[in-house]
DNA sequence: ATTTATGCAAACTATTTGCATTGCC
DNA sequence: GGCAATGCAAATAGTTTGCATAAAT
């Protein structure tokens, strides 16, 4: 694996980005400053980073892929009416990995939970729905 | 709303599709007997049908849209290996709906969970990597 | 008769890939 | 110098849309 410049860009940047930005998001903020990066530079960097673990790909319904830059294992909250992310600092809920998997014979490695409803913003009609 | 021959034909071939097709799935089905349903019909039709929650339309990782005719409320498996989706029937968890409106003051109407890892089949090698 | 839904093709969005070239090691 | 990564453009996958026509009410 080498050390390319557009690496190092990349996960700096996203590093500095709040939230949980599309790959688009990611090459729109680069592209201000290295107006020749490439786009599928950007896709295949994210994908790396995400394989090396400095990032996270995270699972969100009718959206491109997101990432994260926060890794501790955390839920996440989309709102029907902004389509805003929200991180959800529960508590991991290990316990369920183990019941699924006595149930089922599946080893399981992990699980996501996207909560879905309206953010406290939208629930006062501040928000244009998307 | 109109009762079309379209939507009564996709509605009766996914009820009598088994797992999680995706809409494609669904096409290629009503395909072999109805030539000349177009796929935009399907289209039209699948989103209609879980507009009407007649069936769900489930959210699977790196995953094109794929729909559920089970209504009640479940989790979902994805294996790793082979790609395959399950169902998961254990206790929906609404005291964590709960847990995260308390926390957040976000309204929550619902959530999902996706668990990963690797299903029976694949942990005795018996399956190709998808 | 009206008007919604269909079929088709084209458009669109997100992502991946082939390939000539660049630039790390 | 060799080979992996880049940039670009084209290809692909999945889904949506515009529009003329067909069919439901």
């Amino acid at each position: 694996m080498r050390q390319t410049i557009q690496y190092q860009i990349i996960q700096d940047t996203i590093q500095k980005m709040h939230g949980h930005p599309t790959a688009e998001d990611v090459y729109q903020e680069i592209h201000k400053e290295y107006p020749n990066i490439s786009k599928a530079t950007v896709y295949r960097n994210l994908h790396q980073l995400a394989d090396n673990k400095k990032i996270n790909q995270v699972l969100i319904p009718d959206s491109p892929e997101r990432f994260d830059t926060i890794l501790p294992k955390h839920y996440h909250f989309k709102c029907k009416k902004c389509g805003d992310i929200f991180d959800v600092n529960i508590d991991y809920l290990s316990e369920i990995n183990d019941t699924v998997q006595n149930a089922y014979g599946f080893q399981i490695d992990d699980h996501d939970i996207i909560f879905k409803g309206i953010c406290p913003k939208c629930q006062n009609g501040k928000e244009l729905q998307h």
